[in-house]
DNA sequence: GACAATCTCCCTACTGGAAGGTAGATACGT
DNA sequence: ACGTATCTACCTTCCAGTAGGGAGATTGTC
């Protein structure tokens, strides 16, 4: 009553957070049993194994990041907008600490440990979010949006390297603004209104 | 006899294999043992706890990749050479399965997880790196071998984030190359020779 | 040179706790 | 009565770390 999740979903948001943290190996079913109040026991009810736990996390994040993304492409129509829009989206959850890390990225890094059901939907998460990318380097470069100086496809996965790297480099150097101020030149440089 | 690394140096490139794989919480020292052929109580006579083993290596690493840059900036000379070998150089491991990941950046991406020592060590392995590039930045804008479009110190951390994001997307894909596809235009726009 | 103390390295055996997971009972809404 | 959700209690395995001892090399002392 007034609880707006269900305990299902807060246990799924529970373990997003503590992934963010300290990756597969870095949290426990006793860790999510502290925070959600619930028995550790219960835990398996809703997830019968760590894996269809974190399975199950993330083919849910990347249906919700498909959602977001259909959205964002009808608020936002010009595609250089739009990479600013992405940066900026990551660079206000590092900088207050929501979400300091893509729960993706952290697992891409686990990949040779993972189970292969999860490593698989990792990887799907990749392929999306490149696809997705690539379509809007495609547009910015036939709308003259964008300035590509590669391919549509290797200009998107740079990008996200550029993203997942700075990511990184906020976290081991302790300072979210990083973050910003890497990815402030890499979108300087898409950008056809800078001469180059 | 005849055994030309210490059992401690077997140790700590066994841990460095295992962390490349599946990070700090990814190994124990009961992996160690199973691999390099001593008893588990054994290894806690070289390394008390799994904090002084971790905290070691990476000091290590650091050291290591110092001498190594050192040699580097010896043999060869053109700034832009120096880059294309440092990516070449991961390129190569990525590819060879070797080293298919930078232990630092493994490290770095469960920070908040890890001991303040070990996390102390990682961050200074980041500044190390950092300075190196920048350095090397700064000589190619003054001599010419290389056209950066900001402050030489953010192409330094720019470029770093590219090698980390490019590691970890050739991971979540499972295809190595992928490495070399994102760094070639990210090398190829630092080059002065192409027009722009 | 001989003896003993010390040090280094590795061993077997163990501890307490945390891990993922299971069995079986209870409470409750339909 | 049935399904869902939760509980207590428990299991097995693994974990980091400890206690204590043995073999062999090194060192200090006479």
């Amino acid at each position: 009553m007034g609880n707006l999740l269900t305990k299902s979903d807060e246990i799924l948001a529970c373990a997003r957070t503590l992934i963010m943290n300290g990756g597969y190996n870095g949290f426990s079913y006793a860790d999510i049993a502290n925070v959600v109040k619930i028995r550790k026991a219960s835990i398996h009810h809703h997830f019968p194994t760590k894996t269809d736990l974190v399975r199950t996390l993330v083919t849910r994040y990347r249906e919700d990041a498909e959602a977001t993304v259909a959205v964002l492409g009808e608020n936002v129509q010009d595609p250089f907008e739009v990479l600013k829009v992405y940066a900026g989206h990551w660079a206000s959850c590092i900088e207050d600490a929501s979400r300091p890390f893509c729960v993706c990225a952290m697992l891409a890094s686990e990949t040779p440990a993972l189970a292969p059901e999860v490593a698989v939907e990792v990887k799907a998460f990749f392929r999306f979010l490149s696809t997705w990318l690539t379509s809007v380097m495609e547009r910015g470069a036939r709308e003259g949006s964008l300035s590509l100086s590669s391919e549509p496809a290797v200009e998107a996965d740079a990008f996200m390297a550029s993203v997942h790297g700075a990511m990184l480099s906020a976290r081991a150097y302790g300072t979210p603004e990083v973050f910003g101020t890497i990815l402030a030149p890499t979108l300087q440089r898409l950008s056809p209104t800078v001469a180059q």
